[in-house]
DNA sequence: GAAATATGTCAATATGGCTGACGTAAAAGG
DNA sequence: CCTTTTACGTCAGCCATATTGACATATTTC
């Protein structure tokens, strides 16, 4: 087992088959466990899971997204988003209007109470950060970005990147 | 918007309230989905979900687990375990003997078979980190370690570094 | 012998997803 | 103008993963 864990210490240029790396995919399991549990906590008091949370956390971050883009984001289909979206919509935290130009589209807005609560859970996700942060060497934050977005899938990263940095789509509201 | 997001560009020691950091928020949250879909995919031919992998993978990594300790690791209920348990068991992927010392423990092994799909697991997802390790500088490596476990709360890091990388609990078996 | 422990089991419920089918209003293209 | 496509909603049924609560059984411990 040693031999095998020390082959080469690092390497996936030689074909022969490196060891799994069970610390980083046991930590990444337990790490997003908890960063996950945080907002967990505080929407479980409202009645509201984490499927409320994604939807509420992208609309607050691109109001105005259609719904059409909502599901591409979530990777998920109308119907599994439609139970959580109408509660939004029903609880107020989220509202839809027409659009504009294309009266067949929803677009959808935070509400002022929508935004405080995902200001909320995005101070609560943004403090295990901040927190993670101040124990590692100061600079860590770049590594981290770049570490997370590199295991993203490299079709999906241009998707991600302008979702994450990109457009804020001001012209569309 | 610009005033606040700039407030000091890093500054979780003032008490002004930083902005959220919604680019790790959002990174963390595509690279999680990414890397466990990854495992999903190829589950999914076999018939189970994410709840067996994670099963077969901690009892893989920790050969004589106790249900309790499952329990305990996996931070679920006995019920919920149950179903996903009994699947492993009769499909040979898993095999429960008896404790020597106290018979009422279900001492949990993979069996030969159990142990190839936890390997064909880990290698799928360890392929991802290489990939992921290899788009960035040479020692990469351990400040993504660091980061994720500075992400895990405080109170649960040496129970998570000891399941990751101490105790093999030969003795137990 | 009584109590605590390790585990199993039955039943009901919630949540978040899925597929398939069908409907409707608005836009776009000939 | 009329047909097709698009954006969305809805009904119905299903699956996987989790929960709580109550109760059962064997074994160990005190």
């Amino acid at each position: 087992m040693d031999q095998a864990l020390q082959s080469r210490a690092q390497g996936p240029k030689e074909a022969e088959a490196s060891a799994p790396m069970f610390d980083l995919i046991e930590l990444f399991f337990f790490a997003y466990r908890d960063f996950v549990g945080d907002a967990d906590r505080l929407l479980e008091d409202i009645g509201f899971g984490r499927a409320h949370h994604r939807v509420l956390h992208f609309v607050n971050r691109q109001p105005g997204l259609m719904i059409a883009e909502l599901l591409d984001i979530l990777g998920i289909t109308k119907q599994s988003l439609n139970r959580v979206l109408k509660e939004l919509l029903d609880t107020g935290y989220v509202e839809a209007r027409p659009g504009v130009t294309d009266r067949r589209q929803r677009l959808l807005f935070p509400t002022a109470k929508g935004r405080r609560l995902a200001m909320d859970l995005s101070d609560l996700q943004s403090r295990r950060f901040e927190r993670a942060l101040s124990e590692l060497p100061k600079d860590a934050k770049l590594p981290a970005i770049d570490f997370l977005l590199a295991m993203i899938d490299p079709a999906q990263r241009d998707k991600v990147t302008s979702l994450v940095w990109g457009k804020p789509r001001e012209e569309k509201i």
